[in-house]
DNA sequence: TTGTCAACTGACCGAATGTTCGGTAAACAC
DNA sequence: GTGTTTACCGAACATTCGGTCAGTTGACAA
């Protein structure tokens, strides 16, 4: 006989992943808080109570989609190659992880770049950001320290500008178009950002 | 006797300028749709009638204040500098310029870059900035196509990352605080941007 | 056929929203 | 003083908000 489907196949309709992902959709077109519940039926062709079946709520759905970014950032940096070796390498890496998570998790990392802590949910997703943001600056001070970065630009200066422009992808990048692949898109950012946009006559090696 | 004084005293209380100005800084803080009028009354230190009296609605004071935002951008664009030499050097004026405008007029153009397209305001704004980003994408095609950057990256993704950097100024910069001057600041994203972070053994000249 | 239960509806709640309006106190003009 | 204007208050407005709850539906098991 049949064993007893282990994880029930959820036959017809919603769960909370589902729920979660085309929330963020919508709070990323209209912002949060200028998305209503109402919205949020809307869009999951529901009515608004059966959303309470399957999230506690609203704060909540916002809540779970910013761990989902910060929880891929810090998977990051607590890898062993953000630790080891020299510090522009490193920081080379994160670079490029970074883009990486940016794109794999779009909607979710969109979602925290936008917070502005309204709530203690928000609140303590900004500082859970924070945290990441002053490992980032360690390394880069780390990168200057040792002489790989141009000593006329503040250590401080630069981590906002290249995590800014990192940041920045989240504005326009869309993964369904034409658009470059991540691998691609890093090596773009990292071209730019580390050997700077103009043409040279004859390169180094 | 006195002449009568030609611009009235406003002897005290609010006028449309202030309200705006504190509006604006506001809807930075919390966000538009974030901000209720009751918040904007206790900023003001007046209750939410008495902002009535001096502007129209919520939403004119947004407008009002993108207008603020795209008026500067759009001033830049229309200068002289902007429509003539080498490709290479307007669009090094013109992120100058930008960074400027973005410092000078800092709260209008943070409330610029987050507009969504909520209502017809934000709809309108976010048409004009298009206009102004179809410009610059222009810009940089000129550059690229006679040579001044570097051929191996795509100049539509050149585009988005200069002004992705650029943007992301609004995100951090706090003029009070010992922050660089928008000279200085130019001068540092221009150096990431265009010449590299990287040290190099020997410099060009 | 009966019962169970996941998944949902529709009516509703109190609170908050942007906005309006009648009134008013202080400053000014004469 | 008398009248007018400026800048505001307080109460109320209709609407929308996030959220609750009793009930219904339809797939499945026994």
């Amino acid at each position: 006989m049949a064993a007893p489907t282990p994880t029930r196949p959820r036959r017809r309709g919603h769960d909370p992943e589902s729920v979660l992902s085309i929330a963020v959709h919508v709070f990323n077109e209209r912002g949060y808080d200028g998305t209503s519940m109402e919205d949020l039926a809307r869009a999951l062709g529901v009515t608004k109570s059966a959303i309470y079946y399957h999230v506690p709520g609203k704060e909540q759905l916002l809540g779970r989609a910013l761990d989902r970014a910060l929880d891929g950032l810090f998977a990051m940096v607590a890898d062993e190659r953000a630790a080891a070796g020299p510090a522009i390498e490193r920081l080379e890496w994160v670079v490029r992880q970074s883009v990486r998570i940016l794109v794999d998790r779009l909607p979710y990392v969109t979602l925290l770049l936008r917070v502005r802590g309204n709530s203690v949910t928000e609140q303590a997703a900004l500082e859970r950001r924070r945290e990441f943001d002053r490992f980032i600056s360690r390394l880069v001070k780390e990168a200057a320290a040792d002489g790989s970065l141009r000593p006329d630009v503040d250590p401080a200066l630069v981590t906002r500008l290249l995590f800014g422009t990192v940041n920045s992808i989240a504005e326009w990048y869309e993964p369904a178009r034409g658009n470059a692949s991540p691998d691609d898109l890093a090596d773009a950012l990292l071209k730019m950002a580390f050997n700077g946009l103009r043409s040279r006559p004859a390169a180094q090696g």
